[in-house]
DNA sequence: CGGATTTGGGGTCAAGCGCAACAAATACCG
DNA sequence: CGGTATTTGTTGCGCTTGACCCCAAATCCG
């Protein structure tokens, strides 16, 4: 690999890169804004979004009335037809959506299964999508790769499953085979890590650059962190597993039940079972909590959240982020007394720590693995949109 | 600030940068391995050579006789007239030394002090050796800065030391007064996490670019992590803190204990107590701790070491390191049965994030947190070695 | 002692960005 | 409604800087 760092050619490639990361990221902008955003001359970001829109990542429009003084400035967005295909398999469907480099979800599949997705079938799946929408509606879109957000641990040099345990896949090579299923580059990640990806460039966390996401799935709780704005894979790309970590006893708590790994003490199905359903999905189980008010449900609420306020304890006295976010069911726990969760974190926690600290609520709703997972998808284009 | 990143005058910078910090790093190297560790052309790696030794930064050297085919290559060394003095206030001593860039440690002084120091003690005992060494001994040299390792919480932006407990230090803006004391350039940090970099860069954790670092200090834990070969600050520089965490049981251990944070299970006054001791070193208490094999001994140590498992899972199974480094206390606490320690940490993490990770004793002696003083003095030089 | 090999040195080349002057498009003001 | 101020695109030039090329130097090996 040639290391293109600190000649010439990767001044240009990475100033190209940061203005096309800009318009992704901001939406449509003036050039102007631009020249101000990336502290270049004028003359030279003109030149840049000309071969951006040579490359077909950008095009400009007619510039924005702005009601100021000056010629006005035109306006430039990203290529709506460049394209990523987001995957997220489950337990009981896998969904299937292209999302465009500006944002949009151009379209987008829930294919319901009444057993195990496979590999294989999943991939099949992608490439069977891919082709209906390579031929119909999406036909003169530009399809740069596929994103796979998947609920287990990835292995981020090679995209290898090593265990997703309620798909039951266990070292699987799902990049390999998404790859040669379709044609299409493919990137791979954990599930929770896209979610915080996601929640950290177009969610609750936009402009922060420390972040903890902590997301509550029906089977465990994941997360994602963001240290000085980059994600944390850690050194094989694991990081983000809150989920089987001993978070200890709150001492005002009750010390029985603490000998479990956060997700026992902290689970959707608990909620569930104290406020008598079966099943359900969130909707549901937010309505069934904002409904009952007996001491049980009340009492287990509490004692989730204090458990849940330790774990998020040790993660901001280690990381001292500004900004913790809760996704899936630690959303609906958390909404249920987002002050009381705040107060219990800044009580636990070093008060230092705590001072700059907020905890907010997920922004984005069900499509926030599918942005995530496009967003790795268009990562290497990104980085360098002339590619190689 | 003017953002010089992706102009040509930001390129020559980073490039200057670059070479200044391999020879900072790894000490003396030929040109023609930092062509090949740099990737540069060699006259371009000639050039900036030349202008790193015009700076007074570098010297070059005759070249080493190295027994190839070839033309010689002259190596290149920082120069090492360049020092930066470091500073470590404890409670019973300051210690301050003058260090090279090229990591030696050219002059070294523990003032013990039968009181705590003030931070205007403190500032008036670094102006005091500074003039001495500067009229003296160093009279050659360049000093480019100070750097404090201070025990305590370091706030980043201004170099302010929120809280230093032992120092009995609260909201001190130690930066600016060691600034004005000595009219030289001053930065600030934790003492663990500058024992975390120093560790990394030249340490136990050399190469590795996801580690975290627990030092077993006299009053406590704490730590630094380091992401991507990037230190780890947090929103306001306050991140490594793990001391204060709470670390849950291990459910095969023993549960009465469990209430406290880390510190106050594991801990140096513990250890003390249990062989007898009532002050000692750290080669003492090590000392005592090999030669007793009481039983009350060994459970204690049996206990820290189950709590310690514990809490380096969690930080484990979230931030999925390569390394895990021990310092002070903690490392003769591990070296008692370092195998002990990883399978504890190998059963209770996740399979995958544990079955990458090493954990390792720190591998610096005492000269740790002045040698990560030293390197935050010298940063602004390393990154920009033309200044300004 | 001469050929092979590796590397430094100097001159030239080319690429890319900043800069400045000019042109264009808009708002503001009388 | 027209002139002026303001902002920004456009164009051409120049400067900086790293790459490239060729030759010289230094070492090893036969």
């Amino acid at each position: 690999m040639t290391d293109r760092a600190g000649t010439f050619d990767g001044v240009h490639r990475r100033n190209l890169s940061k203005v096309l990361g800009h318009v992704h990221l901001e939406g449509p902008l003036s050039r102007a804004r631009l020249t101000a955003m990336t502290g270049l001359n004028r003359s030279t970001v003109a030149s840049l979004v000309a071969e951006l829109n040579a490359q077909g990542l950008t095009i400009e429009q007619a510039p924005d009335p702005t009601n100021r003084v000056g010629r006005p400035s035109p306006v430039v967005a990203p290529d709506p037809r460049v394209l990523a295909i987001a995957v997220n398999p489950e337990v009981d469907a896998i969904t299937i959506a292209a999302v465009g480099i500006d944002g949009g979800i151009r379209a987008r599949e829930r294919i319901e299964v009444d057993h195990l997705p496979t590999p294989a079938e999943t991939a099949e799946l992608v490439a069977s999508a891919h082709d209906r929408w390579r031929t119909g509606p999406l036909r003169d879109a530009r399809i740069v790769g596929v994103g796979l957000a998947v609920p287990g641990l990835v292995r981020a040099s090679d995209g290898l499953v090593r265990f997703a345990p309620h798909l039951l896949w266990s070292d699987v090579p799902i990049r390999a085979i998404v790859e040669t299923a379709t044609g299409l580059p493919t990137a791979v990640g954990n599930d929770a890590s896209l979610g915080a990806v996601a929640e950290h460039l177009f969610g609750a966390g936009r402009g922060v650059d420390d972040m903890v996401y902590l997301n509550g799935g029906a089977s465990g709780i994941g997360g994602g962190l963001i240290v000085h704005g980059v994600p944390v894979g850690g050194s094989a790309g694991y990081a983000g597993e809150f989920g089987q970590n001993r978070p200890g006893i709150d001492p005002a708590g009750d010390r029985r039940a603490t000998g479990g790994v956060l997700e026992d003490e902290v689970s959707r199905a608990r909620l569930l079972e104290v406020v008598g359903l079966d099943h359900g999905d969130e909707p549901a189980l937010a309505a069934a909590l904002a409904a009952a008010d007996s001491p049980a449900v009340t009492d287990e609420v509490e004692r989730q959240l204090r458990i849940l306020a330790t774990a998020l304890c040790n993660a901001v006295n280690v990381l001292n982020p500004s900004l913790v976010v809760l996704g899936g069911f630690l959303a609906t726990l958390a909404e249920r007394d987002l002050g009381a969760l705040e107060r219990a974190v800044a009580e636990q926690a070093m008060p230092a720590a705590s001072e700059g600290l907020s905890i907010r609520v997920a922004a984005l709703g069900e499509n926030r693995l599918l942005i995530g997972a496009a967003e790795i998808a268009f990562a290497d284009l990104l980085a360098d949109p002339l590619g190689r």
